[in-house]
DNA sequence: CCTACAATTTAGGTATACCTAAATTTGGGA
DNA sequence: TCCCAAATTTAGGTATACCTAAATTGTAGG
């Protein structure tokens, strides 16, 4: 009777796991240890391993655990995952597209609805948006049959020589980042030019043809993520 | 940080109660026995004096509760309980006219999403629908501050005179008989002449001008309200 | 008035998902 | 190779929100 958002036995708190491991197993899938998950899921270890020991033992597990040996997603693991992906970021593109949110806010909003909307209101929003391929931070949103496109990217941080670059993506995970990167015009698919570091702390960069010059902590450099572009 | 949809110590669980507390008490706000919470909620009679009695027990309790007299709502309690409600219709409307869902399922996702909307959000769809003031159904959606216009209706499984009705709301409890209800034509603001009962169980009517009869059981006729209107 | 039955409360138990503190295991460097 | 520190697991405990079964309360009818 129930048509919930969560498939049979997925609570709020496995989704996140889920979540989780499929970030931090990177597009290789390798294998994620108890401590990064206590750490980006800020909970002790020890629930952790608990968690873990639980999703594995069950009939069709959600995850592949062996001890002492880090966790992978079983493929109904990773299904789940890519879905919950698939609500966060079609519920960000349809706050930002549809509810006029301000960029910084749909995070927070979309985290929490993820875990409870249906199938039809997916489906719904997903056609309002005309099946949008990527959300408002450049990210790729997961197909219905969990299929998603990566692509090879880097982070602003981590450029040492200048050039120009193509904005892939933003990262959401900080609100108070984001709305600095937004305020310097940093927002997917802009072109940027990295000018000379002035120090190992600070990016001077212009932003289309503007020649305005920005400067960017480190720390905000690494929620940005370019494609480098070939020189004209 | 996390300006949830929830004010602080409000679960999806006491959101109900509450829910539950302020429909059973009527537009009198009489006290409400833990039997009819138990019956409404599903839930065993013991579940809910527990339930009560730490609501009740609190600093600025949500609840008035003595021992064998029964549950009303504080005004803490009654301001939470109409804000869900308003969620509740203000995610109906915005299913049905903007994501159009078909009537019957609108109940179930609101249901769920009402928890966990936030202020934001709640606004943002209520400018989007043009500031409602009522549900698809025909309920009235209570206002920002709290307030919620009552009418005096009838219900059609209550009438014995034949005579010309409008159609003020129907019940959204159950989806099958939503669905019985709306394929008859049976709409708020629609107008409805009753013929006379042909036996306790049945009830023929027409809507409109059209001269159609349909025959409801008693059960669905419960689920619609109506105003009598004066003969022409 | 007093008893029987329905309503309510108490007592004790389940599952989830966290926690801390105390073992234990593992792997890499001296 | 051996040993230590970090990672992990075990053991035991918390809070929420349910449950059942058994005791208690209250009231309405005879």
């Amino acid at each position: 009777m129930p048509a919930s958002g969560r498939t049979s036995g997925n609570t709020e708190s496995v989704d996140n796991y889920l979540k989780a491991i499929l970030y931090l197993g990177g597009p290789e899938e390798s294998r994620v240890t108890i401590k990064s998950l206590a750490d980006r899921l800020s909970v002790a270890p020890a629930s952790v391993t608990n968690m873990l020991q639980k999703l594995a033992g069950s009939t069709s597990p959600l995850v592949e655990y062996e001890r002492h040996r880090g966790v992978q997603l079983s493929s109904a693991g990773k299904r789940r995952a890519l879905e919950v992906v698939r609500h966060h970021r079609l519920l960000e593109t349809f706050l930002y597209k549809i509810l006029d949110y301000p960029i910084e806010e749909v995070h927070d909003e979309a985290e929490r609805l993820e875990h409870f909307i249906s199938e039809r209101f997916e489906e719904r929003i997903a056609a309002k948006l005309g099946h949008p391929k990527i959300d408002p931070h450049g990210h790729s949103i997961p197909t219905m049959d969990g299929e998603m496109a990566a692509q090879e990217t880097m982070l602003l941080a981590d450029v040492v020589q200048e050039g120009t670059f193509l904005i892939d993506s933003v990262s959401d995970r900080d609100a108070h980042n984001l709305r600095l990167i937004e305020a310097c015009g940093i927002t997917p698919g802009a072109r940027l030019r990295v000018r000379k570091s002035e120090s190992p702390e600070r990016y001077s960069l212009s932003i289309g043809r503007s020649a305005k010059a920005f400067a960017l902590s480190r720390e905000v450099a690494r929620d940005v993520r370019i494609v480098r572009l070939p020189e004209d």
